[in-house]
DNA sequence: TAAAGAACTTAACCTAGATTAAGTGCTTTT
DNA sequence: AAAAGCACTTAATCTAGGTTAAGTTCTTTA
């Protein structure tokens, strides 16, 4: 449980009490790959904060193609944004990618929170600024770079997650097809 | 001056006090059309709330190809986030399309106000929570939407603006070049 | 441990959108 | 009011990446 800790003391210091409150409003929970939870027309009720494992969210289009939004693994935080925040039916799937252990924050306890420590306010105000400035490199990236240095940057910043999850979705995260990836892939390996 | 309280009214309420040092902080200009207030290489020292006209912002890739990441009209926010929130510098220009009258705020003025107003870190928290919400809706088009469907979205969504800006940077914007855009007009005119 | 089904590859063919280029009508500048 | 320059169009040609389909290997599950 100190990593979820740690984390928030990169931006915020809380006392020992307000520590003890903030884990108070937790649950942690392990579970098994291919375990979903979240499932897309659902309200979106829990934050999720991984310790261990793999996540992954993605959205099913016309009911075939699924296109993955974002992995997160050891450290980083994962929810359907629009639906959490609005707490009204979203379109995102959450799935276990690799047996994870992790920590649940409800809608309900994060806005006692609020109230109770207001400095975590602060925090979650620099974690979603955070994910703001990434979201829009990324959405830049995806206008103005070919597949191959999308990959190339996917690498750099998820490292090791690469070799963790099946292909096929990263491919779907960059923005190509599983068959286009493959043929990208042998060609990257040829140079 | 009104806009920008009624604007924060929306999600937190402040008293007479807090609206006038609020106020206080922040400044503002009229720009003619053209003129840069931010240019790639810079730091961005300030958010720009807008009162009336329009603003873009945009990046230059190889020094060619321009990049339409947002644009701005009455009632809406701009800044380069990565930039002003970090203080180093960016890659993106801000630039006024329309004759605008603009609202300041420093990233030092806005720093002070979280110290002296906390009720501010939440307002700008949901701010920010929004701008997260629609740029992976965004990202989440641009990866499964055809170019035909995505100008669709941003007409929905910017309305009147599609009509004051010239058509290349809304080409920008959804991601395809002038001439596609302009060979896919001339297709949906057909309709 | 056999059978079914994922995940990945390869290859032929296809298409949305890019590129290049030429031409037309605006605005802006002088 | 010319001249220059920008915004837009049209059209021919090209290509990154998609689609379809068949085959291989690895994993699950019964």
């Amino acid at each position: 449980m100190a990593l979820i800790l740690e984390n928030i003391a990169k931006h915020v210091s809380l006392t020992p009490d307000e520590q003890a409150l903030f884990l108070s409003k937790l649950e942690t929970n392990t579970y098994k790959a291919k375990t979903l939870l979240l499932n897309a027309g659902e309200v979106c009720k829990h934050s999720y904060f991984v310790n261990s494992g793999i996540l992954r969210s993605f959205n099913i289009n016309d009911n075939i193609v699924e296109h993955v939004l974002s992995f997160a693994c050891e450290g980083w935080w994962m929810s359907d944004m629009y639906s959490y925040f609005s707490q009204k039916p979203g379109q995102l799937f959450i799935e276990v990618l690799e047996e994870a252990e992790v920590v649940s924050l409800s809608k309900e306890n994060q806005e006692q929170l609020y109230l109770e420590i207001p400095k975590l306010e602060r925090f979650f105000r620099i974690l979603i600024e955070n994910s703001l400035v990434a979201n829009q490199q990324r959405l830049m990236d995806n206008l103005s770079l070919p597949a191959e240095e999308r990959f190339e940057k996917f690498t750099k910043k998820y490292g090791t997650l690469a070799h963790k999850v099946p292909q096929k979705q990263i491919a779907s995260f960059i923005g190509v097809t599983p068959e286009f990836f493959s043929k990208m892939k042998a060609r990257l390996l040829k140079k």
